[in-house]
DNA sequence: CGTCTATTTGAATGTACTCAAAAGCGGTGG
DNA sequence: CCACCGCTTTTGAGTACATTCAAATAGACG
């Protein structure tokens, strides 16, 4: 169960046997069926997930009703609302898994306890901190400055397992374009090679 | 000069007088000219700089040679890469004042002084980084769900100071909408009421 | 197998863009 | 202090890209 993790973070940060194994006390293992939920709107966001197996989305309905996918997570990424998990202020978000789903529970006082015992876990959050900066920031500069089928393709580029594992009109979704749009430019990337 | 950064500290977080007279030794003033840089592409970004006075813009240019703002920055509010901040990388943006600007800037020595000697600042690190977080949240919403006029209207209304003070064509660049469109649309905001 | 949902395809529309040129504005030097 | 130059904003015309709405096809799940 958390073999995962441990390469996740060894990979990060260096941490001793001891130190992993203080770890398996603290996160919380828990199941998700697909189309169950982590979090609904209006809930306080008390964790932030590890996934060690599975696929979720977190999205949100503006006030047209339309859905807008925020982020996928698959083994090894992290999902949570970050604001609400820090501030305690309730989620604006939903998450739902996709697939049946192993999740490992992180809870503000439990990453209390972490820092506490293992110093060098501060390195392995600021890592994840600088991959989340720099993956909204390129979200934010595809949004800005890419046609849509420069964002599928950069989107399909560096998550292909995605692509595998997701509806296609989720995908549109994350993308911000519509599902007949998605669909006819896969049709012109399938005809031109 | 540490009067707006004492105000703006003690509304998120109450410190005691020793502590803000402590602050003092550790940021550093810096004046900035009209055109001026406080980073370029290639640097690192060794600081995190606190707007006491003046106006700053980050951008990027992209391979077609366009340049995309990424964020301003007015009094009380704070500039720089973060990623380059945090993780020593070269920064891919640049910053430059708009207006003859004076900054404190704090670096990553001074920030570790701190969280030291200020047990309470910590708990100001993390509302700038929720605040942050929700406003690059809210930015990649608007950007996948909202027209340009929307785009311009929720800018205007969140930032009225900005909209004042910055030249038309760089609103234009950071709603990711081209200066023509913009000019457009205020002429049809004004008609319309 | 049948139903429900996802994807594809088509046609018409609309929003924002490009390119080009005119008008407006501000700063600078004579 | 005014005239000029350069940059910003506005306006116009044509175009491209993505959307909407509608319907047909394909695929998944019980």
């Amino acid at each position: 169960m958390f073999d995962l993790l441990f390469q996740h973070i060894v990979k990060k940060a260096s941490l001793t046997p001891n130190e992993l194994e203080f770890l398996k006390t603290v996160f919380v293992p828990k199941k998700l069926r697909k189309r169950q939920y982590l979090l609904q709107e209006g809930e306080v966001s008390k964790y932030m997930a590890f996934v060690n197996k599975g696929c979720l989305r977190a999205y949100t309905i503006d006030e047209t009703g339309r859905e807008h996918i925020v982020l996928f997570a698959i083994e090894e990424w992290w999902i949570g609302d970050m604001y609400s998990y820090l501030s305690g202020e309730p989620s604006t978000y939903n998450i739902e898994a996709l697939e049946d789903s192993e999740l490992l529970l992180l809870d503000r006082n439990g990453q209390e306890k972490i820092l506490q015992h293992i110093p060098a876990f501060e390195k392995f959050q600021r890592i994840i901190l600088e991959n989340n900066y720099i993956a909204t920031h390129r979200r934010i500069n595809n949004m800005m400055t890419k046609t849509a089928e420069e964002k599928y393709l950069d989107f399909s580029s560096r998550y292909p397992q995605i692509v595998q594992r997701v509806p296609q009109h989720m995908i549109a979704s994350y993308l911000g374009i519509t599902p007949e749009t998605l669909s006819r430019i896969r049709k012109q990337i399938a005809e031109n090679k």
